[in-house]
DNA sequence: TCTTATTTGTTCGTATGTATT
DNA sequence: GAATACATACGAACAAATAAG
């Protein structure tokens, strides 16, 4: 007996575009019929449509582009190995200029990185509970907007004390070879672990515009904190991703790592 | 009536419930007035107001019962330690079964866990592939439904070799202290290096149901993976978790983990 | 068990707003 | 400016799930 799931309209239509996109009815890069023309083509009211694109918006498989239509994304998910991102090793090969660099070339793709913000500032409170710093303390603000091959793909905000970020040189926008870690390393404050909390949620206005989201999308949102062997934190960042274009990468001994001092 | 609305109607409407359920004018457990009323009360349309709510339940704000209501959520976000959870200290600690009973019972919430399929099937094509086993070759698979204090929170399957599993006595439904790995380090399989990758995705018919929650929310999917001493996989197991009430954490050494012989 | 009221889910037709070509 | 395409909004209606009787 065909005991077919009774489902609504709209999930119809989406699992109907999803299986032409997926099938190649619709190739990557290619602009579907406008929402008028689906929507006489399958017996459905406009309205319907839309809210089938929507979910297809939520996955990652199209772009919506207003007054100009709805384009198939061709989507190459990104793997991110944060293991590995941080050994020197991995940060300075190939001339790479910090993690990031290292990890998009190696897909093949072109990174590419601008710096929006690059100041001495308040800090956020949660940031300044962590740092263990005073109100009035300031903290060297970074914030990056990130690019594989023109596509925006992470959007890093990274917090360091001011007066040590001063004397390792990281205010100037080329940080050099190794990046900032490598620079931390030179003052005998490199980091010697890692810690990063992971959560999905959705994006903020500023998110949402530079990565042209729809709200109905996630980011991932890592805070990566960078501690000293003497359990100093000195680097505390919070990088934002587009859930559908990531996948993140962990590994780790079964016994070796221990909780530091630190929650 | 103050129009100059930079934000489109629905989405002032959710951040106004927003602020009303976090300034508890609706406390958590407490049921929303009626769509229809909050329409009338804030002068849109029932839809606008239905669109609204859709934002709070992807924010895991809410949880709507059909014919019922929509009821606040509380929401207390759960770390998943991902490197403690497998140290056997942990596992086995206050005679606690595996790593999920541990990590519940620490913050006070009381653990359940129902086996809803335990079996040996033929394993789906990536798992067979990641396992290096042949399409006739068997593996069994334990499906877990699992709550924190019975609200549903995670949905657990993993695969291991059939021949594995019977050796280590896995095929019971209790495994005994310390969970399947102490069983597999019984045998000298015991896992001593993990791999996780993490994505956040829309939910299955199936999560959906299981989590009570709508297509526009999002589920972490977890494949975590469990390596012997000789790189041999032991276990493949993937997880799914509501984005909204979980946080990943993760730590690790500056240098010292290395890459496994496998990708 | 059946009936009815309540509440959310879905869909349509229609209209208007906004961005792009 | 005009045409095109997506975004939002309203009112109405019916479907489906739940609760109360």
């Amino acid at each position: 007996m065909t005991v077919e799931a009774p489902k609504s309209r709209y999930r119809q239509v989406a699992d109907q575009l999803r299986q032409d996109i997926t099938h190649g009815e619709y190739p990557p890069g290619s602009t579907l019929p406008s929402e008028a023309e689906l929507a006489d083509k399958m017996g459905v009211s406009r309205v319907t449509i839309n809210r089938a694109v929507q979910i297809l918006r939520a996955e990652g498989l199209v772009r919506v582009l207003r007054g100009r239509g709805t384009v198939v994304r061709s989507v190459p998910p990104i793997s991110r190995h944060s293991n590995q991102r941080y050994a020197r090793a991995i940060r300075e090969e190939r001339g790479a200029r910090g993690a990031f660099d290292a990890e998009i070339r190696r897909l093949g793709l072109e990174p590419r990185s601008d710096i929006v913000q690059l100041e001495p500032v308040n800090p956020p409170e949660a940031v300044a509970k962590a740092l263990g710093l005073g109100q009035r303390e300031r903290v060297l603000i970074r914030k990056r907007h990130m690019y594989a091959s023109d596509e925006p793909v992470l959007l890093a905000t990274s917090y360091i004390p001011w007066a040590l970020a001063e004397r390792a040189g990281l205010t100037k926008v080329d940080t050099g070879p190794g990046g900032t870690y490598s620079r931390l390393a030179e003052l005998g404050q490199g980091p010697v672990r890692f810690t990063e909390d992971v959560r999905a949620r959705i994006p903020t206005d500023d998110e949402e515009a530079f990565f042209g989201l729809a709200e109905n999308q996630q980011v991932f949102e890592i805070v990566h904190m960078s501690w000293t062997a003497t359990d100093r934190l000195v680097e505390y960042r919070v990088d934002a991703l587009p859930t559908f274009q990531w996948v993140l990468h962990f590994e780790w001994p079964a016994e070796a790592v221990e909780s530091g001092s630190r929650p």
